[in-house]
Parts: C-alpha cells; structure tokens; sequence
DNA sequence: TCATCGTATTAGAATAAGTCTAAAATTAGA
DNA sequence: TCTAATTTTAGACTTATTCTAATACGATGA
C-alpha cells in the first residue's frame, strides 16, 4: 500500500487533495484503468476532482515514471501502476487485462534484429480465461 | 500485387470503383496505414471517395480476413495487410513501424500459463533504428 | 494577520478519430 | 426499362483527450 502524499513528495509534486486522491487510486491497483475510470474511484475520495486534473495528474505520474501507457485496446489508453517489466493478457471476452510476470516466458532472438535498437518489449496475447 | 477487383469478388464484396482504390492500396503497401492515410492514397485514384466509405470498406476487410488492425502508437488504430504470423518494431524517433518476422524470435513458456487460453500473440517492441 | 505571487484547479471549448444517419446515387435483376 | 436493393455521401454525432482562460489556493514575507 503505497503512501500517495510520500510518493508525491519524492517526486517533488506539490500533494493536493485532488492529487492525492488520484495517485493513491492509481497506484494501489491491479487494475489497469482507464482516465475515466481513474476520475470515477478519485471522487470517491475527492468528489469535485475534475476531468481535466485528473489527466493532468497521470500525465505527470508517466512523465515522473510512476506510470505506463498501454495500448491494449481500440480507443482508450490504459495506465498501469506496475512499472516492472511484464507481459499482458487481455480477454477477448469480458475484456479484462492481466500482466503476465516477465520470467513465465522466455524470449530468444533467434535471427540477429540488425539495425533495431530495442530499448523495450512486450508480448501482448490475446484470448480468453479457461472456465472451470 | 494483389488484384483489387479478384480480391473483392472473392470475398463476396461488389467491387465498386471506391472500394477498388482502397484495396488496392491497402493490399498492396507494406507500410501499416491509418484510415486517413488509407483515404489519402485512395483519392488518387478515386478523388470522390469519402471518409465514411473508407471506414466501412475497412471495417468490412478486418470482417472478411484481409486485415488486422494494430495497436501501436496512441490516437489511432492502423491496417495490417500482412495476414501471417509477426511481430512490431516501433522507431520512437520517426514513429516509423516495422514487420518483424515470426521465426526471427523464439518464444518459450517457462512457467506454464495456468487458465489462459492464448488464441493469438505478438511481440511488440520498440527503440530505435540504428544510425550507420 | 494580510497581501502577494506562483501554482493548481476548473468548466467548458476545441480537437481528432471514428461511427451513425438519412438522403441521393448507383447497380442488379426481372 | 423499371424497381428494389445496395452503396456512397456529407455532415451530424460520440468519445477520448487536450487546451484555455478565469478562478481558487497556498506558501511566503512584511
């Protein structure tokens, strides 16, 4: 359980009651919400939390690295408090996103990527969760 | 060069001049275009064509299996005519997108993915291109 | 305590990708 | 050729996101 105000303060981000309310949603999930969703759990804790502030707060979260955008499906941009490396999942059914730790799979370049600099990578699966 | 006209036929779609300049260029690039892009070419060869016409004659190729939209950079979904099996290289630099083929790497499950049924995956990787 | 100044927040306007709609144009078939 | 079905179109609409300009807040120094 990340403390919101102590975070926000190490990254020499003024801690507002909107901020905070924000940060301490966004970074104590497994979710990997969307703005709106962020806007929607924020004002539970600060209710006149606008739109606007809350896409000013999580852009700063990715400009300071406490975030990552990913771009899982059509439309909206996710953000995603786990800032490890790691792979996801997205059930083509109901829609829900898992990550995948990074080590369940193992990656080899086979053929040499000449003139690719790789500074990151993800595998992105797509399908659906077993029933039973 | 795959032959617009044949194509359409082939998949039950009347071949209208409008749906014959988009697919003839989709089919035809290896570039991963946006709609926009998609409308931009195809006006050279059907200056009358509208937005709304290249949207459904897109949207009606992803339907028939003539192509995959992909998720790679923010705002806007692109049109992958490369059916087989790939992975993506993204130059954050130029923005520039790049087929990365299925057999120049190796993926294996580690750990196994216990209750995930995987239908489909992709690497996705980003960096840049090597200057030289 | 109060005034001040820079920062933060806000509502709503603006933008951009994509979908929808209803009318007009085109095409296919009898 | 006539009719019905299909296709195309412009523009309205929706949704995610950014921008803007006015207001509110908060820390500081007198």
């Amino acid at each position: 359980m990340k403390d919101a105000i102590s975070v926000l303060r190490e990254c020499h981000i003024q801690p507002t009651p909107q901020r905070i309310a924000v940060v301490d949603y966004v970074l104590n999930t497994r979710a990997h919400p969307s703005a709106d969703e962020v806007l929607e759990h924020a004002r539970k804790k600060c209710p006149t939390v606008s739109r606007a502030t809350v896409y000013n707060t999580l852009n700063l979260m990715v400009k300071k690295g406490l975030l990552k955008t990913q771009l899982l499906k059509e439309g909206t941009v996710f953000f995603d408090p786990n800032m490890g490396k790691h792979h996801h999942f997205i059930d083509n059914e109901t829609g829900d996103i898992y990550d995948i730790p990074w080590d369940h799979l193992q990656i080899t370049e086979k053929e040499r990527l000449k003139g690719f600099e790789i500074s990151e990578y993800q595998v992105i699966m797509r399908g659906r969760r077993k029933k039973k």
